[in-house]
RNA sequence: GGGCUUGUAGCUCAGUUGGUUAGAGCGCUACACUGAUAAUGUAGAGGUCCGUGGUUCAAAUCCACGCAAGCCCA
């Protein structure tokens, strides 16, 4: 090996060892302070806003973050390098429902417990405790992953100052009028004696299909004999809370004039004319009406009138089940737009106690619901154990679920559900038209495993409804990748909004500041610290407080609930019992991560909006919602101008993981495996962001080989011989047009690349980006430039041409290295700072600036040519392959028929390129005039499709018995005339395709607009050369067996009885002892002895044994 | 039940404004090439472009209705 007299030297790494180069660059990176300074040195740039959606530190870090911080990365990385001060600060999500449900678990309590056999204080204490369980993991994987964001300010939810600008948002929404008390349909759990939020019904396995008892019920219609409203059911409990129907104005309902299947009455039944064959679906009873035998089956039916839903409207009905009366009349037909025909009868069943949709629709027309009087206050006809009220004199006590039962009483035989009851009652009382078992999903309570019912209950909500119009217009300027999870999924979410239910009837939570009198007349709302302690002096001079508050305040429950307050009037004001979902604290980051308006006013405003956030697709309604919702109504404003919702991390067979199944992935262990930059850029490049991702370690290890060991080799093979040669890229360099035109196509390509990948990332596309880098990397670089230029690195003198060389990979490479840090960034940063030689120059790859690509320096012609080369080499590869002529064989001959003039000098500028790679002496050129091209024709569809149409199947047939001479005419400009149904088509050269298929005798290969012969006779000569290449390709194979280090000479002794073989060597002596860096080469007819025989290597050449004898030349 | 996404070779994915023989990589088989390479080249096998209708001279592509998977919501 050369000595390395200049120190310039260039790492060589026999294996790739991601792990160890990622935890090397790691520890550089703290040291040298990388990340900050990569914020500090662009104090005065333009700034790039970048929002860190909070995750909860409650649970164990999981593959799927893995990707959504991989793109928050890469994309602060980018804007980075372009040269935007990119500040990240990292949050935490502290609060909540998970929280409390894990504490619980561990305490191995329920929520009745809390406040009385644990004090909520020592509660919310394991609460704050728990929460930040995994933090370390989450700092080991942010650490492991290269995630770049400041740890060490992050804000936390939880946090009095962040609850205090969250406070602040709040008496905002309040002053507007917009916070207001309700009263609202929640999903709620009889046997835990709680409501349940969506997160909890949204955990896995809480929809469950079960089966129901529906019924479609009859309400006699008023003031008729027997005519009745058809109404269908799942829930027949509900039917005594009826006080409404609900018909769709614009749907045609018909009067059906028939008998009831269970009393066998006859009856004048009303349900909309669509569901009519969902009930009737015999079509042949009609006329039977009058002649029916009751008990036979089919039931004849005869349709008698028709209405329009809005005829029905105001029409009323006798009560279904008359336990408890309305206070103010009711049973009336209503309109309700949501009514479809889609199931059921067309006529929906309105109890407004019982459902969302139908308490919507009775505050908006005055609807009535059936109530009882509790405490001065209206209660529903079930109670909060799910058991009917007394007044439901039937059932009085029984629960409407048969799951609410004790088993003991579930399990008796003639045990009947109160559905069963009901039903039975309804059949016995001619007002059931049909009763059957109904399949349906169901939300379950996860804790106690059954069905939840949806009930009423006091929720605090901010009338986001209000602003819909404003939250749709401001979406609409908003990226969204993809965007049909913004014009889609988020618009039409916005679209049918409904009001924000904030209260959450729980304990770890940020509190609602909203104090009121008992009464509920006087209200107030406190919007800070400051104003609170204003009000509690008020109250301590009304005598209500003892003392003021203390200075460590914690606004959390129960202090919070502790402070009494003085109202306007001067009563005594507590705090309502709230707490404010989740979301709340999520949504409000941008404000509250700075404590504005309390600090940090210019910070807030420099930060505001987000030019960028990426979070999972499932934050579409929660964290990507709140963040728009608080933005638009308060800020006028929206929350973010670019968002990635990124899809799902799948197992390899496109199953969800989890822990159950044991197909989830420790991201940990791969990333120690594989190497953090495999799992980023495999991630990145294997399917979009949004794609869902199966996740096969098959598909990270084929990343490993075909992307990072091909880098990785190229780069060693640059250092091999750059170290070799003292090429310390300091050199003058060489400008670019005086350089070979392989370098110049090299360079240019890089150039293209450059501007695609920054075209691709401002867009948002990583994948597409990461591709191109690949694609670049193996293909262009590696597999093209390397492998073509090898001889130019080899060659021992030093050359103008070696030098270009050297600076052109050199700058590719370091290209790469910048282009690629983003997506890489251990990697990366080891790739650059290795091609830097001089120790004073060498910095972190991210410290430095994005490539930008020169459009003088592309060359579009020269980079098509090369393709043309490239598709001219695979097709003399191809035709060899089918003579079975090896590539070392030489030939004499290639031919190309040319039939574009300007293709010629192309083909002939890269001319000694395709003839060294496919191993032939000469390329032909023939004329296309020639008659020894043989030329197709077929038609140009996209020029003659639309202008012919109907006639084209004819024109393709005619066309197709074009003659040779026809197609010559037409090249020449000629205009050919073809005879169809009796009219004559005139084409031009402009709408057929010509292409030369075959050169007759000749040996092609056709591609494209190429075609390309061979000449296959092997001469003599020709022979002799393969031989000699042959030995050439043995002796080296012997040399690296032997472990030869490059630059080693050796003496060759060769020996064979062929004349042939010795001939050939005599011939090519020069050109082996070049090739092979031999200083001697003797032939003879058989080696001198034994000793030689055993050393000596052999190889089969013209029948005859040749034996090889390498030795290393020692001076 | 509603909204959205996805469905192309055994696997992972491309496929432009519709254009007539649907591609690439991996994997498999054979041969070749190689003093950077764990590579690479060539050829072969492998396709109901999820299905059914429709529009069109022409559909993987546009439309409708389904099916399957996933996410979000009821």
């Amino acid at each position: 090996m050369h000595s390395q007299i200049t120190g310039a030297s260039y790492p060589i790494y026999k294996h790739l060892n991601l792990t160890q180069i990622a935890n090397e660059i790691a520890t550089y990176w703290e040291q040298s302070q990388t990340f900050a300074n990569s914020i500090n040195n662009r104090v005065n740039n333009p700034i790039f806003t970048f929002y860190e959606g909070p995750p909860s530190a409650n649970g164990e870090p999981g593959i799927h973050h893995i990707l959504s911080r991989t793109l928050k990365d890469l994309f602060c990385r980018y804007k980075t390098l372009q040269g935007y001060q990119v500040k990240r600060k990292s949050g935490w999500d502290t609060h909540g429902l998970p929280v409390e449900l894990q504490v619980e678990k561990a305490l191995n309590i329920t929520k009745e417990a809390i406040g009385k056999t644990i004090t909520i204080t020592d509660y919310n204490k394991h609460c704050r405790e728990t929460v930040m369980r995994y933090q370390a993991q989450w700092g080991k994987l942010t650490q492991q992953l290269g995630y770049w964001i400041d740890t060490e300010h992050p804000y936390t939810t939880c946090d009095t100052d962040y609850i205090e600008t969250l406070w602040h948002l709040l008496q905002k929404f309040y002053n507007k009028g917009l916070l207001y008390k309700g009263y609202s349909i929640q999903p709620y759990s009889p046997a835990a004696g709680t409501g349940l939020s969506s997160h909890e019904l949204n955990q896995q396995g809480c929809y469950k299909m079960v089966k129901d008892i529906s019924v479609v019920a009859q309400f006699k219609r008023t003031n008729t004999e027997n005519e009745y409203f058809l109404a269908w059911t799942t829930t027949p409990w509900t039917l005594p809370a009826n006080s409404a129907l609900a018909v769709n104005a614009k749907t045609t309902y018909v009067c059906v004039k028939t008998y009831n299947p269970y009393t066998h009455q006859p009856i004048q039944v009303i349900l909309a004319q669509d569901a009519l064959s969902r009930y009737f679906p015999h079509e042949s009873e009609k006329a039977q009406v009058a002649t029916y035998q009751p008990g036979t089956t089919p039931i004849p039916w005869e349709i008698i009138t028709h209405y329009q839903g809005q005829d029905l409207v105001g029409q009323t009905y006798e009560q279904l089940l008359p336990n408890v009366q309305p206070a103010t009349p009711a049973f009336q037909v209503v309109a309700g737009d949501f009514v479809t025909t889609e199931d059921g009868t067309g006529i929906v069943h309105i109890a407004p106690t019982f459902g969302a949709e139908d308490m919507r629709l009775a505050k908006k027309l005055n609807i009535p619901s059936i109530t009882v009087r509790r405490e001065n206050k209206d209660v529903p006809i079930v109670d909060k154990q799910g058991r009917f009220v007394e007044e439901i004199t039937d059932w009085a006590l029984q629960y409407v679920k048969a799951d609410y039962e004790p088993a003991s009483v579930r399990e008796q035989s003639d045990y009947q559900s109160v559905d069963q009851l009901i039903t039975r009652k309804l059949k016995k009382d001619n007002k059931a038209f049909l009763v059957a078992k109904y399949e349906h999903s169901y939300p379950h309570c996860w804790r106690t495993d059954k069905p939840i019912l949806y009930y009423p209950l006091d929720t605090w909500a901010i009338a986001t409804t209000q602003y819909k119009e404003q939250l749709i217009t401001l979406n609409k300027t908003i990226n969204w990748k993809p965007a049909s999870t913004g014009v889609g999924r988020f618009e039409n979410w916005l679209e049918n909004l409904v009001d924000w239910n904030l209260s959450r009837d729980r304990f770890w939570g940020t509190p609602l500041p909203i104090w009121q009198t008992e009464d509920q007349q006087e209200t107030i709302c406190i919007g800070s610290i400051e104003e609170l302690r204003q009000e509690v002096t008020k109250a301590i001079a009304a005598g209500y407080m003892s003392k003021q508050l203390p200075q460590d305040l914690d606004l959390h429950r129960p202090y919070v609930d502790q402070i009494i307050l003085v109202s306007p009037s001067g009563k005594r004001m507590h705090r309502v019992p709230d707490l404010v979902d989740v979301w709340f604290d999520a949504g409000s980051m941008p404000y509250a991560q700075w404590h504005y308006p309390f600090e940090n006013q210019d910070t807030f405003q420099q930060h505001f909006p987000a030019d960028f956030i990426a979070e999972g697709v499932d934050q579409t309604r929660g964290w990507f919602f709140t963040l728009h919702v608080i933005a638009v109504i308060l800020f006028d404003s929206v929350a973010f101008k670019n968002v990635i919702s990124n899809g799902l991390i799948l197992d390899k067979h496109g199953n969800k993981m989890s822990k159950r199944l044991g197909n989830s992935i420790n991201p940990s262990e791969v990333i120690e495996q594989y190497g953090v930059d495999a799992l980023r850029w495999y991630m990145i490049s294997s399917a979009s962001p949004w794609d869902n991702l199966k996740f096969d370690t098959e598909g990270l290890i084929a990343t490993l080989r075909k992307y990072f060991f091909t880098l990785h080799n190229t780069y060693n093979f640059f250092a091999a011989y750059a170290n070799l040669d003292n090429f310390t890229a300091l050199e003058a360099s060489i400008p670019i047009a005086d350089r070979p035109e392989i370098d110049q196509w090299i360079v240019s390509k890089l150039h293209t690349l450059t501007q695609q990948v920054t075209q691709e990332l401002d867009a948002y596309e990583p994948t597409k980006a990461a591709r191109l880098l690949q694609d670049f990397v193996v293909d262009e670089l590696s597999n093209w430039y390397v492998r073509l230029n090898r001889k130019r690195f080899w060659k021992s003198e030093a050359s103008i041409d070696k030098i270009a060389a050297y600076q052109t990979l050199h700058t590719c490479l370091t290209t790469i290295a910048k282009l690629a840090s983003p997506f890489m960034p251990f990697y990366a940063d080891r790739l650059y700072q290795d091609l830097q030689t001089h120790a004073a120059k060498r910095h972190s790859v991210h410290l430095s600036d994005f490539p930008k690509a020169d459009s003088t320096i592309i060359k579009k012609a020269l980079e098509e040519k090369m393709m043309r080369a490239k598709t001219i080499v695979s097709l003399v590869h191809s035709l060899r392959k089918k003579h079975a002529i090896k590539v070392r064989q030489p030939l004499s001959k290639l031919i190309i028929p040319i039939t574009d003039k300007a293709i010629q000098p192309q083909i002939e500028a890269l001319a000694d390129l395709i003839l060294a790679e496919t191993n032939v002496k000469q390329i032909a050129y023939m004329d296309d005039n020639s008659a020894l091209v043989a030329k197709k024709l077929k038609p140009n569809f996209k020029q003659i499709g639309r202008k012919y149409t109907s006639q084209l199947n004819a024109i393709v047939a005619a066309l197709g018995k074009l003659t040779a001479a026809d197609i010559q005419q037409l090249e020449q400009g000629a205009i050919i005339n073809l005879a169809i149904d009796n009219a004559t088509i005139p084409i031009t050269l402009e709408e057929v395709i010509i292409t030369s298929e075959d050169i007759p005798g000749w040996s092609t290969a056709t591609e494209a607009d190429i075609t390309v012969a061979i000449d296959v006779t092997i001469t003599p000569e020709l022979y002799q050369e393969s031989i000699a290449r042959d030995l050439i390709n043995r002796v080296q194979n012997i040399r690296k067996d032997q472990d030869l280090e490059l630059q080693d000479k050796i003496s060759l002794t060769i020996a064979t009885t062929s004349t042939v073989a010795q001939n050939a060597i005599h011939t090519y002596k020069s050109y082996i002892c070049h090739e092979t860096q031999a200083l001697q080469l003797t032939i003879h007819d058989a080696l001198a002895n034994d000793t030689q025989r055993a050393q000596s290597q052999t190889m089969e050449i013209d029948n005859d044994t040749l034996y090889i004898l390498v030795k290393k030349h020692t001076t």
